[in-house]
RNA sequence: GGAGAGGUAUCGAAGUGGUCAUAACGAGGCGGUCUUGAAAACCGUUUGCCUUCACGGGCACAUGGGUUCGAAUCCCAUCCUCUCCGCCA
């Protein structure tokens, strides 16, 4: 969400961001909530020297009834009285401006950083940096789901029984892989100096639209039934949400934090044929970073983060890239994202695996996160980005790690994880 | 789920119909006096948002309604927190 006062000030930078993000149908609505801004002002204006004429004259009265002046106070009341039926006309017309100001604003994208490349969807995304070799083994790697029942290590039948499409049983050594992984990256980010923390799981309504927009959450969040809460999508959710209403004194930032939490996913929408298996699902485990800090700093910020996914990967042997979200691909609230993407021997391609997002000021802003700086205050910047999110790591790791006699080989940094394990071993 | 207490500035907290909300009082922050320096003590200062070129004005005492000329204060509804009891991993 955009500051009203920079709308009214830069309406031209907010058209060409708009123009930028290919969105041009919302290009009428910078000059429809300038109009309504305007109207609110004049309605403010009036209504605010009727409420000090009314304030004046109440305390008239307060002075006269004390005197005794009881004939006296009532021409004053009087004159009160005559003001109050346009006063309560103004005062009717307030509330609904201001909600669809708000509704406006909640729509109008946040300004992208400059160094965002322009394009109209994913396709004109742009690939950033590569990390190691992306290999192609010479022998056939097999669907993940295959891979993983040879180890049975999956049951989706009984997860369609229990739960539906779009659910799974990890079993055995595959289920053990799943904890390691996250275990280890949970690990991996404390040694980096971050927080641990593992947050609720479901959310109340004002925090979901704090963090994101209506039309994500339209798409992503399980509503409880009965009860203003929400199954998160991601932890991000509730780590942001953990600063709504807060007043952060400036030198306890910038805030780094890693956590834990399963994700909740309706995942509207049409699915390809690859994403069958794990790749997309209703229910996930992710360990995720986010940060809290300077407006200045969170450009700093947002390189450190896809790095350590980058990091955490390259620990693991597995072949990643940056891919960076063009402009019209980013979210309405982003000013700079980049996906981490890992590499796929099977599918000769990079896939994701990560999102890194800087959010600028617009979650801060919803959420009223402000800093308490010696000369004043200012909403913080939010970041956020994925450490690890097991399913699908769990593909590019088996994808990557399978051997030639079908067993697949343990990364040594994950052997602690795995009680000393090397190899698994296929049972069939 | 039941009973009780409570929600006021950065924090603690007073305030039960008007000139104690320009929010008492205390703490913290900032500036100063004193000091070789620091601490202590003392003095001063310090809410946020909207609006205005400015002067000024308005709003906010959990949230939303209501009563009243006037509401932190009275009434109604909702939310949250704490304590105790119940239930429970």
């Amino acid at each position: 969400m955009l500051d009203m006062k920079f709308l009214r000030e830069n309406p031209d930078i907010v058209k060409q961001n708009i123009k930028n993000k290919f969105q041009d149908e919302k290009l009428p609505m910078v000059d429809e909530v300038i109009a309504l801004d305007e109207k609110r002002r004049t309605i403010q204006q009036e209504a605010d020297d009727l409420r000090n004429r009314k304030n004046i004259l109440s305390k008239q009265i307060g002075g006269l009834m004390k005197e005794g002046k009881k004939e006296e106070a009532e021409k004053v009341k009087a004159e009160v009285a005559a003001d109050a039926a346009r006063l309560a006309e103004l005062e009717a017309q307030e509330g609904p401006v201001a909600d669809e100001i708000q509704k406006i604003m909640y729509v109008i994208p946040n300004i992208i950083d400059p160094s965002v490349p322009i394009g109209k969807d994913d396709s004109e995304n742009v690939e950033v940096t590569k990390y190691g070799e992306p290999v192609v083994p010479d022998f056939e790697i097999p669907y993940h789901t295959e891979i993983m029942e040879r180890f049975d290590g999956i049951d989706l039948d009984a997860a369609g029984r229990v739960a539906g499409n779009g659910f799974y049983y990890l079993m055995g050594d595959i289920a053990r892989l799943h904890s390691a992984v996250i275990s280890y990256a949970r690990d991996f980010m404390i040694d980096r100096g971050f927080t641990y923390c593992v947050p609720p799981f479901m959310i109340r309504s004002n925090v979901v639209t704090g963090v994101m927009s209506f039309a994500e959450m339209d798409a992503m969040m399980y509503k409880i039934e009965g009860e203003d809460l929400f199954l998160i999508g991601t932890s991000e959710h509730s780590m942001i949400g953990k600063f709504i209403d807060q007043l952060i004194e400036e030198d306890k930032l910038p805030q780094t934090l890693t956590s834990y939490s399963p994700c909740f996913r309706k995942e509207k929408g049409a699915h390809g044929i690859e994403e069958r298996g794990v790749y997309r699902i209703h229910q996930f485990e992710k360990q995720e970073m986010i940060v809290v800090c300077k407006p200045e700093e969170s450009p700093m910020w947002f390189d450190k983060l896809w790095q350590n996914t980058v990091d955490l990967f390259r620990s693991m042997d597995i072949p990643v890239r940056t891919l960076e979200c063009c402009s019209g691909d980013l979210a309405d609230l982003k000013v700079k994202s980049f996906d981490v993407e890992a590499w796929s021997p099977r599918q000769k391609k990079y896939f994701e695996v990560g999102s890194c997002s800087n959010l600028g000021d617009a979650q801060a802003r919803r959420l009223r996160i402000r800093v308490n700086a010696k000369d004043g205050k200012y909403f913080a910047h939010t970041l956020n980005n994925t450490v690890v999110a097991p399913p699908r790591m769990l593909i590019a790791f088996l994808e990557n790690n399978l051997c030639a006699d079908g067993s697949v080989k343990i990364p040594e940094v994950l052997r602690p994880y795995m009680g000393g394990t090397e190899r698994l071993i296929p049972k069939h």
